[in-house]
DNA sequence: ACCTGAACACCGTTCAAGT
DNA sequence: ACCTGAACACCGTTCAAGT
């Protein structure tokens, strides 16, 4: 049975399965991909350069998800807004996946065309030429933090019971419930950064 | 040579040494830790939980070096802004670290008591009770971003010659050189949000 | 071109045996 | 208590062999 005359794998059916992965576990491998879809692991590498190559493809995955036409045809201030809230829903239905994609520089074609209609974006905006790097800069630490605080337990916010934090106790329970402590930090710290933005363009 | 009269091994030179791989290579590994320190991989399990309690040991030798006194006698911005740069000083020394540390929960009790401060100074600042883990969260959020931004090399913001975005690219080359892209957008953030939480105190 | 089966180097972990 | 040597399961990767 060997090459099978309708192929038995293919990319997409390799990235649904890394995914569904990385949803249950946390993380991948390449046998455990194998195994799921019924075939030998060394055939995985007859569509993938190796497991760098399989992450890349869950990188570009997630950047189909993100919707960068939410930078157009708006103000520049609910432009931003709009992709960062798309970004964070990407990561927020995948949330152990942002630790996979931290290790390799981002120069996917597409992703860089992002940062180039940021850029187009906040220069049509009025910011010097100087300014627009260290914004979007600040923008995207933001995005990255908020996307690993996602993966982050609530248990995590929970003090241990053998140490005495009365007022952190109190803090958390002090919480509104409904939306939870990331949600609402993330809505918080977006309007204070393109506040902030705002307040450095018209000091200009 | 089993059992020397003097111990070969000890916590500080496991951690020193995964520390020093972490730094070179951007992981470690046990038998290699093993191999830098002349012993069989095996001794290094009499000492330390598995792989995950040699990071557990790291994450413990980065917070010494965060320096929580600083959150101590000054009014809350000033320590807010110099724990943020003790912070992010402590990972720019090891860089790769920050990956590691993202996998398990913050459950030490130096860290728990660090945060106990925080909401203490915060309090005491005025804040409301529901806004405290907000605002800290937020806080968070942009130090862990700005920490994995010091692992992105800065090929990472060359525009790949394939692609065409010269807008980023003469954002790129409008940044003023000395302090890098990285330093300036940190200390921008830090500073708007620090600003942002201001006037939410104001508002209240 | 696509899959198999076998192989190799390497990692994380355990355990009995020695002092 | 601390180290060795050997063992095991598992992963990433390669490659010749088959259709």
């Amino acid at each position: 049975m060997a090459r099978p005359r309708k192929a038995l794998l293919d990319l997409d059916r390799i990235a649904d399965t890394a995914l569904e992965l990385v949803d249950e576990t946390g993380d991948f491998t390449v046998p455990e991909i194998a195994r799921r879809l019924g075939v030998q692991t060394a055939s995985v590498y007859h569509h993938v350069d190796g497991r760098p190559g399989i992450v890349e493809l869950l990188r570009a995955r997630v950047g189909t998800e993100i919707d960068a036409t939410l930078l157009e045809g708006r103000p520049w201030e609910s432009a931003l807004r709009a992709f960062a809230y798309s970004y964070r829903a990407a990561f927020a239905a995948h949330p152990h996946l942002i630790r996979l994609l931290t290790g390799e520089p981002v120069r996917a074609p597409s992703v860089v065309a992002v940062y180039e209609r940021m850029v187009v974006l906040m220069e049509e905006a009025g910011f010097a030429p100087e300014a627009v790097m260290v914004t979007l800069t600040a923008f995207e630490n933001l995005l990255f933090g908020a996307a690993l605080d996602l993966a982050a337990p609530e248990v995590m916010w929970t003090v241990p019971a053998e140490v005495s934090a009365p007022r952190l106790a109190a803090a958390l329970a002090a919480q509104p419930t409904g939306t939870g402590r990331a949600d609402r930090a993330f809505e918080f710290a977006i309007n204070v950064l393109i506040d902030g933005f705002s307040r450095l363009l018209k000091q200009d």
